[in-house]
RNA sequence: GCGGAUGUGGCGGAAUUGGCAGACGCGCUGGUCUUAGGAACCAGUGUCAACGACGUGGGGGUUCAAGUCCCUUCAUCCGCACCA
């Protein structure tokens, strides 16, 4: 028989959001607990039933950290501006507020009725003017410091949103977005110096518990290496090319250099270079190649000769020749490289197609020089080398290294991949850029007092011809006066990427109303730092990345009181079409929630999405092992009918139900929430088995599953008791209790379990001999052999070797 | 190419330090009750030439004992990708 989900449901979330149940408390002496998900972008097809995962896992912790005494904060908001909206409003002329405040109407229902344990009273919206003031005030806090500076330079562009893009955005050269092509376009954009903070991003995630591929995901997106900056004179020239190596040992080796198509020195030496008009052919098709085309011709290395200028090899006095080849990047490094082909695999392989001399300098086993390049770093001797001769590959670096800093060659350089912020986007809806251009002081931040800066009512949503922001065609918004010298200037049109509202958005839900100070000192003070952050992989290096980076910031200006914003981060898995692909329109996969809602109720989806399979992982969803979650909900149900008398746990149970507590309460920690939801049926299974509870056994077993199946335990509790499960503490186990006193020991011959046997806990190997030689099984099978060895592993195993 | 994972019944998946492989759920088989069953309950369910043997992607190794440790190999997924 079905219990009346529907019912029950709606009055425990109408009593828990109408009484607030659970706001945070004011009381800034109690020890808090501060647990954050990824806030949603209010798309228009609602809620997926990827969402709730990660919302029910921290509803999870979240509820027992309550009951566990701590004054939780879990907040929801909204990260609203986006394209999407904008996207809709162009083709449906609807402004994007309108459509972005239903959309959000309709989140909110959607995640009440699933009863979160969200503090819809702290509700974010980062297209609040409230709310972007303060991202506006971050943005002219960082350009104070330096860190926010326009620059021209190639940038990202994507040809279908007509917009700039971060790398970041950039997926095998096409949108990440709406998959056009993506193509380099010089544009003047508002970078963020993101690099600054790079060592410290790296070095400052040993004070962080994020899960160990979080780490490595992150560091290597920044991409550190270590090497030597290295200048080599230009023959004959006052000019010098100065390169980036991570093997400065290999100087010897290094038998030509390549130059970015970019790179300033064609232009410098043009009127020294004869073959002019083949290199400016070779620039202009380069830069004609999108990053696609780039990457997808990466098997067959193009490259000129750079003629009338060599380059002089500082370790060896030789000449040189230098070469221009796309495969280097003027965005890396120095934009130009000393090629080393015996020991680079790129290098090796340009060299083979244009005839360019191979020098072994590193001696090492089976090396075969005809056929690829010898790249194994760090082990082997320097060969052709002069003084570097004889030596191991460390010890000639750092040789090299102080040879060329006396020498003033070279120095030690650290290099990372991660490039500035492309902080500019030529799109409506975002947080308009707090700037203003005058002809007189350059761009100036306009005066905080005048925070927020209002994005302005338009009539047409559309980008500009040329990439511009919609905002460029709002003269009036434009002009305005300069706030340093009063003189007539103009606004910055471009907006904030999508970014921008999410990097500090927890810390606005500390202190939500706030309109003093992006959160109060104390609020920031209390809850500071974010305790557990759960959210997807795939933010990995955006979103979580910029956050930390802006965070590390707002530490720096005294802002915020810790230098890392979450303690913990970790993730969950995709939940999968039934076909075990990623859930889409075109594939017909999708679930919606609300159905499983209206078809199951809201604990048997939260039950079911915690059983679904490991946190971490990919899962598909099921129709039919949703239903096995509905029956085991109605069989808790039905526990009622078997309810007896009864204030502590009986004999019987006793031990079950405080190893349970134990199992559950270690499973909530580490996320195993799928081994707590076999305890919860394991345990329904032995009460039927008995057929009898009592209301000691209920309660315990009621406040174990309240955090995953809230309506139904408080229902049931209500009625046996008058407090609500929210309010009574976490259920505690005695580990004296959770150990049997009598086991059954497993008893092998020769690696081969044959029987098991009873034995007291602890026993001694004496003791289970004496047990083994009275079993007539075991005794048959040792009689007439002959006993080798005998292993006795207390209360595991009993291992009897015979021949 | 580099980095990160994953591989266990028909399916989703369990399994502290190496110590009874397959918990829990789905599905399936048989039964009970029912006018009826996409309901409930009971029993069974790794494989096979079944009182035994074999079984955690494949091959090898260490060990009294390996899903777990070591070597090697294959497959799949994800991220990055000419980063010097």
């Amino acid at each position: 028989m079905s219990y009346n989900y529907k019912e029950i449901e709606k009055k425990w979330q109408e009593k828990w959001y109408k009484e607030r149940t659970f706001n945070a408390k004011d009381d800034y002496t109690m020890k808090k607990w501060y647990g954050l998900i990824e806030f949603p972008y209010p798309s228009g097809q609602g809620l997926h039933v990827g969402h709730p995962r990660s919302y029910t896992a921290l509803d999870i912790i979240a509820r027992k950290r309550r009951m566990e005494g701590y004054n939780v904060l879990y907040p929801i908001g909204f990260d609203a501006f986006g394209l999407p909206a904008e996207n809709y409003a162009i083709k449906n002329h609807i402004h994007p507020r309108i459509i972005t405040e239903q959309n959000i109407n309709h989140f909110r229902e959607q995640l009440k009725s699933l009863g979160f344990f969200f503090f819809f009273s702290r509700e974010i919206n980062t297209t609040d003017p409230n709310y972007y003031k303060w991202t506006q005030w971050i943005f002219i806090q960082l350009y104070k410091k330096g860190l926010a500076y326009k620059a021209t330079m190639p940038i990202n562009y994507c040809t279908g949103c007509k917009v700039g893009l971060a790398n970041e955005e950039v997926v095998n050269g096409v949108c990440e977005r709406c998959g056009s092509p993506v193509v380099q376009k010089e544009k003047s954009q508002w970078m963020l110096k993101i690099t600054d903070y790079a060592e410290r991003l790296i070095n400052d995630l040993d004070d962080t518990e994020f899960l160990e591929k979080i780490k490595i995901q992150q560091k290597n997106w920044i991409g550190r290496s270590e090497g030597a900056e290295v200048k080599f004179k230009i023959d004959g020239e006052d000019e010098e090319l100065l390169i980036y190596t991570t093997r400065p040992d290999t100087l010897f080796g290094a038998t030509y250099m390549v130059v970015a198509p970019e790179h300033p020195i064609i232009d410098k030496l043009s009127s020294k270079i004869t073959n002019m008009d083949e290199i400016i052919e070779y620039k202009n098709k380069s830069s004609l190649k999108s990053d696609f085309e780039r990457s997808e011709l990466n098997k067959e290395k193009t490259g000129v000769e750079i003629k009338g200028i060599t380059a002089i090899n500082p370790l060896t006095g030789k000449q040189i020749p230098i070469w221009v080849s796309d495969y280097v990047l003027i965005t890396y490094g120095t934009g130009a490289i000393m090629a080393v082909p015996a020991h680079d695999s790129r290098d090796f392989e340009f060299a083979k197609k244009f005839g360019l001399p191979i020098i072994q300098v590193v001696d090492g086993k089976n090396v075969d020089l005809s056929k690829e390049a010898y790249t194994d770093v760090e082990t082997g001797v320097l060969i052709n080398s002069g003084f570097l001769n004889g030596m191991q590959v460390s010890e000639a670096k750092e040789k090299v290294i102080s040879y060329l800093e006396k020498n003033n060659i070279g120095t030690k350089k650290v290099n990372y991949k991660l490039r500035d912020w492309v902080f500019s986007r030529q799109r409506y809806w975002g947080e308009p850029i707090p700037m203003v251009y005058c002809e007189e002081c350059g761009w100036v931040p306009i005066p905080e007092s005048e925070l927020p800066l209002v994005l302005p009512e338009v009539e047409n949503f559309e980008p500009g011809e040329n990439g511009e922001s919609p905002l460029a065609k709002q003269t009036d918004w434009i002009s305005t006066t300069c706030p340093h010298c009063g003189k007539p200037a103009k606004r910055e049109t471009d907006t904030m990427p999508q970014w921008a509202g999410s990097s500090w958005y927890f810390l606005r839900y500390m202190d939500p109303h706030n309109d003093k100070e992006l959160a109060s000192k104390q609020a920031l003070e209390y809850w500071s730092p974010v305790d557990w952050y759960n959210g997807g992989m795939e933010h990995t290096t955006l979103h979580l990345l910029y956050s930390r980076f802006w965070h590390k910031f707002l530490y720096d200006i005294g802002v915020v009181p810790t230098k890392e914003p979450y303690f913990k981060r970790t993730s969950h898995g995709m939940i999968l079409g039934d076909n075990g692909e990623k859930m889409s329109k075109s594939k017909g996969n999708i679930v919606n929630p609300d159905d499983i809602v209206r078809d199951f109720g809201a604990d048997t989806f939260r039950v079911y999405e915690m059983f679904i399979g490991p946190f971490d992982g990919a899962a598909p969803w099921s129709m039919d092992s949703i239903r096995g979650c509905s029956k085991f909900l109605d069989r808790v149900w039905s526990l009622q009918d078997i309810l007896v008398e009864g204030d502590t746990y009986s004999p019987e149970f006793e031990k079950m139900i405080h190893k349970a507590i134990k199992k559950v309460s270690e499973d909530i920690e580490e996320m195993k929430f799928n081994t707590s939801v076999a305890t919860f049926m394991t345990m329904v299974n032995e009460f039927y088995k008995l057929k009898r509870i009592n209301i000691a056994e209920f309660k315990t077993f009621l406040q174990l599953l309240n955090p995953f199946a809230p309506h139904i335990t408080e229902e049931l509790y209500s009625k046996i008791s008058n407090v609500t499960i929210a309010e009574t503490s976490w259920p505690k186990y005695d580990e004296s209790k959770t150990i049997d006193e009598s086991i059954e020991l497993p008893v092998q011959i020769n690696g081969k379990v044959k029987q098991t046997i009873q034995i007291p806990l602890d026993s001694t190997q004496e003791d289970v001999k004496k047990i083994i030689e009275q079993n007539d099984v075991l005794k048959s099978l040792i009689s007439g052999k002959n006993i080798i060895k005998e292993i006795y592993v207390k209360n595991k195993i009993y291992n009897i070797v015979i021949k």
